[in-house]
DNA sequence: CTGGGGAGTTAGCCACACCTAAGAAATTAG
DNA sequence: CTAATTTCTTAGGTGTGGCTAACTCCCCAG
């Protein structure tokens, strides 16, 4: 497997330098996976070192951090395994979309290969995890959505809700509580940016929105 | 929870010595504990002096290891644990029996308490694992099966499979293939101790069995 | 083009989980 | 009741994953 052999630690480092350099262009840097990892700086740099000696990232001193090709395919192995875990939370043990990324934060180190493609299966082969993410195939294909964050529309614009972060659960509840999920519809009403407020229409009802609930909400035009 | 604060490594020593004193009265041994966990004596000391540290374990220098009360709850947590992922394993995913437990035996450290009682819930509250082993309940609770091992039946009495040891999965393919499941009837028929071998009849077909097969296999007589 | 200041690394510490080699204790044998 | 043997612990070492404190490098401001 392409994740044998290696630590849950080292594990969670590549698909957190994966997701960082997914949706941005930044520079991955130690203090920004210090950051999201909730661990101080030296503890990055020196399990930076152990993974640039492994060949599954790249690291210039001083300079960005960067996936290999092993890295690469190892750190969509995990995200592979999270986005199903968290499926199944949902589906098969009724978990809230609020309560599922923990957990399977944990689970996708303890699960064989064997159980992740045994899981797949009998999940009917889903291609989006509980939070609209797209699940990575075995071989590491990962289908592109075209959504954009809500903030992105302009006034009167609507959107089909494709995806929403599952960085907070906090949020996730807020937006629950708002009548915000998957494949619902929105349309947004007015900007005021500088409230950092987005009025948005859900149901026929007007909400208004916070700008990081705003950004955590991913939407296909139409 | 009863195993918060644990290392998965700690949990398992808890689990080993809790099986170890269950069905025999043997001392558990540094150098006991070492083989069941496929580690050295020295190992087996230093982790074992860390629970004493945490009072969990008791262990007179030179002398025996026993759990505390809290040691053995904590073990009891992780056995139940392990029996609901091992039913989950073969009633959800359809696992055989002779592929479950090494599964548990990692999956049992990741999963948290909330995960554990709604798996419970959902598998209708099991009260014994694919092995025939009983489930302990969330308080600790675990009722006592009246079985003996199939070594210890007189030629012609007669018994209905209640447990099968699942220590060795080579064994429980074995057994699969004799025909010997979980609350089958089992005849002895005929001790040849001096060859080490058991004569049986299942579904009447006489089935010769070497002794670890025969002690794997627990009946209740009738 | 030279300082600083902030980011990153190194140094030095601890805990855990493993190991081998060596020493101490307990048990068994003579 | 010694002596030998087995068993257990201690000593010392490795790798991983943490930390704080100290240092070094890079880059931007002046
Ligand atoms: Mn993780
Ligand atoms: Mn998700
Ligand atoms: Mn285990
Ligand atoms: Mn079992």
């Amino acid at each position: 497997m392409t994740t044998s052999g290696l630590t849950p630690t080292a594990q969670d480092y590549l698909k957190v330098i994966w997701g960082a350099q997914e949706w941005s262009d930044e520079p991955v840097t130690t203090s920004a996976l210090a950051e999201r990892l909730g661990v101080s700086t030296p503890t990055v740099s020196e399990a930076v070192k152990r993974l640039a000696a492994k060949g599954l990232v790249s690291h210039p001193r001083y300079g960005s951090i960067a996936l290999t090709e092993s890295g690469r395919r190892a750190a969509l192995d995990m995200v592979r395994r999270h986005r199903l875990l968290e499926t199944f939370l949902v589906t098969y043990l009724g978990y809230g979309w609020d309560e599922v990324h923990e957990e399977a934060e944990i689970l996708e180190h303890a699960v064989s290969a064997a159980f992740v493609d045994r899981l797949e299966r009998r999940l009917g082969r889903p291609t989006r995890d509980p939070h609209g993410d797209p699940i990575p195939s075995r071989d590491g294909e990962l289908p592109e959505l075209p959504a954009v964050s809500l903030c992105e529309l302009a006034e009167g614009a609507a959107g089909q809700v494709a995806r929403v972060s599952d960085a907070d659960a906090e949020l996730l509840r807020y937006l629950s509580g708002a009548g915000i999920g998957l494949d619902g519809w929105i349309t947004v009403v007015r900007h005021q940016a500088a409230a950092g407020v987005l009025t948005v229409e859900v149901d026929g009802r007007r909400v208004d929105l916070g700008l990081p609930a705003a950004r955590a909400v991913w939407v296909v035009r139409k």
